[in-house]
RNA sequence: GCCUUCGUAGUUCAAUGGAUAGAACAGAGCUCUUCUAAGGCUUUGAUGUAGGUUCGAUUCCUACCGAAGGCACCA
């Protein structure tokens, strides 16, 4: 970062001594390719347009301006207590007029130096320092499923909830749940034909009877569509549950309810998540409710006996939607605004929030523009502190998943699969039980979660049976197992005992593409940050593994050792290339752990 | 019909208006007496169509074609 201003500075300097002035919207960057450098900068070609020269020659003369003020090498190197080398290497043109900085050995030793002073805080910046952020994610609904979409809910939350904990903020990581509600409704219809629930129900695990719950929630669902007598019944059902008028309904709702959050509990373990607050939708009618109708008529109105809003009146790509139907019951848009005044209303930890952001499938996109803009109709404070993510959905090759069609896979048998892969992967290894299992939870849910996270937020994700969960190439697993190679060697280098030596700047090897991507992860952070964009991490850090499998394939990281084990000695030179690599190895290891865990992924010792 | 998002190798995905459009899988060929082969090295192959803006367009604008989602009492 400093660098890239540092470099605007040299240019402006140059522009000013060949008397160049204007507002030139100049970039710097590094180029996509890195043997055109680690910085470029297309300033010539912006400027050679207004002043009608050729963008090559115009290059030369701000190459040429750069050199007689700064000879190279040039910039000192600001942090650690480099020996007096310079930061840029080498400055050329390209054409058509592209000046390119590649920068030196010394500042590549020296910014592994500074991975390994920051150690877990590389990477963090603190432009969201003393903010506070809370992040809604997963919204899962008692009495149905764990399905896809939560899964992926939740891997994309939990991911941007630590990129902002490393932008400086303070998360508070808070989770929905639609614990009311016609869903409801159908599962307790079905459930409470069955006499022998709460007997049969004795000794199963949680996560096995919400299978049968949400089992019930499907068959009740398919009645409801299917037959006009059931569907009357289950509404009747339905207003029962918020009145709380009938004890046998109650006491199964209450089970049912306490049931399905306890095995959400358990999914919740498995994908590493921890949420500070729940919020549940049951909660939220009040509030909403009681908004909504203290804003009427003055935002709300009254149409057809249902109480709405009429977002096209404020911008004409929103539309109409019912906040209050016609029987008097909230809709989920009146439960949204009362939960949005919870979070900010009693806030959280009796501080402001500065900012609420809410992960949700892309269906939701819409509908969430017409509920903020009332919200900011209401409260104008909030308008500008309320964000959306929105994420593709997972469909199967073959189309949209549907409970009808039956061709639905749930997110916690995914899940399961994918760590039963695993374990098929590990099973004949040295590993104890314990282990196996851990490795096979530890690797099935990056292997998900990579999938989920490695491409852009707003495309669809194809779930294909036999692809999804991939193991080597671009995957998860490919990472994890490439740290924990470089994990490997810093253990056996501690048990050869290298002998250490202080080598400070003179390395005299080339430089290797794993160095030029190392020092640029802060930025990378920086940038998912600014753009809600967790696949940039995803991009990056496998763009890094191959660099890193590249150098492992291609040398000798560990000295020779002689058959007592211990490192036959080697020149001064030799060993202190021997203790760079290590470091660099280091490095590269940290940066994969601290890169992995913004994506909610561990790494194991071994796998 | 209106609104939103999106069309890139055979497939799944990348590419803050820049250089030779990157990977991975699948296909062809190498590579474990050496730090974990879930690895490394070769190799074949792509911007939906038609215009426009720009020194330069996968990226911005317009139209068309195609996909997904949303448009009043579900969430």
């Amino acid at each position: 970062m400093q660098i890239k201003k540092n470099i605007k500075n040299l240019i402006n300097e140059a522009l000013e001594n060949l008397e160049i002035s204007g507002d030139f919207n100049f970039v710097v960057e590094h180029p996509e390719n890195l043997d055109n450098g680690d910085y470029s900068t297309n300033v010539a070609m912006v400027c050679a347009k207004k002043l009608g020269m050729n963008p090559k020659e115009l290059a030369e003369k701000i190459y040429n301006e750069i050199i007689k003020i700064n000879p190279l090498p040039t910039l000192p190197l600001t942090k650690g207590e480099g020996e007096g080398g310079g930061i840029i290497q080498d400055i050329q043109v390209a054409s058509p007029g592209f000046i390119n900085f590649y920068l030196s050995k010394d500042f590549f030793v020296d910014s592994v130096k500074e991975i390994l002073k920051e150690k877990e805080n590389f990477g963090k910046n603190k432009i969201l320092n003393g903010k506070k952020v809370m992040v809604e994610y997963t919204q899962p609904n008692p009495f149905k499923p764990f399905h896809i979409g939560h899964l992926m809910s939740n891997s994309i939350g939990e991911s941007v909830s630590r990129i902002f904990e490393f932008s400086g903020a303070s998360v508070i990581h808070v989770n929905y749940q639609g614990d009311i509600g016609l869903h409801v409704a159908k599962a307790i219809y079905v459930l409470i034909k069955d006499p022998l629930l709460f007997s049969k129900s004795k000794g199963q695990s949680s996560s096995q009877l919400a299978k049968y719950i949400g089992e019930c929630y499907s068959k009740g669902s398919n009645l409801y569509d299917t037959d006009e007598n059931i569907k009357k019944e289950i509404d009747i059902i339905n207003k029962k549950i918020y009145e709380k008028s009938d004890s046998k309904i109650n006491e199964i709702y209450t089970w049912g309810r306490k049931i399905t959050l306890e095995a959400f509990e358990e999914i919740y373990k498995l994908l590493g998540t921890k949420f500070d607050k729940y919020y549940f939708e049951s909660d939220m009618l009040k509030i909403g409710k009681n908004l909504v109708l203290k804003n009427t008529p003055k935002i709300f109105e009254e149409s057809n006996g249902a109480i709405i809003f009429k977002a096209e009146k404020y911008d004409s790509k929103l539309h109409t939607r019912v906040f209050i139907n016609s029987q008097g019951l909230p809709t989920y848009e009146t439960k949204e605004l009362g939960l949005t005044l919870s979070k900010f209303k009693k806030g959280f930890f009796e501080k402001k929030l500065d900012l609420s952001v809410v992960t949700t499938a892309v269906e939701q996109a819409q509908y969430m523009k017409v509920v903020q803009k009332a919200i900011s109709l209401i409260y104008p404070d909030l308008e500008n502190r309320m964000k959306h993510i929105t994420h593709g959905m997972m469909r199967l090759a073959s189309g949209k998943m549907s409970s009808r069609k039956g061709n639905v896979i749930t997110g916690e048998e995914l899940l399961h699969d994918s760590m039963d892969v695993v374990f098929e992967k590990v099973k004949d290894r040295e590993f104890n039980d314990e282990e196996k299992k851990r490795i096979s939870e530890i690797v099935g849910v990056a292997a998900l979660k990579y999938s989920i996270l490695k491409s852009s937020l707003n495309s669809d994700i194809i779930y294909d049976f036999e692809k999804s969960i991939s193991f080597e190439g671009d995957s998860g697993p490919y990472l994890q197992y490439s740290a924990v190679r470089a994990n490997s060697i810093l253990i056996k280098a501690k048990e050869i005992q290298l002998p250490i030596i202080n080598y400070e700047l003179s390395i005299n090897k080339e430089i290797i593409n794993l160095e030029k991507l190392l020092y640029q992860f802060p930025e990378v952070v920086e940038r998912s940050y600014s753009e809600f964009a967790p696949h940039y991490i995803a991009t990056y850090l496998t763009e890094l593994t191959s660099a890193f499998n590249n150098f492992y394939g291609n040398n000798k990281i560990l000295p020779a050792r002689n058959t007592d084990g211990i490192a036959t000695a080697g020149g001064d030179t030799e060993n202190k290339n021997m203790n760079y690599q290590l470091d660099l190895v280091k490095a590269f290891y940290q940066t994969m752990k601290n890169g992995l865990w913004l994506l909610g992924i561990e790494v194991p010792e071994r796998m």
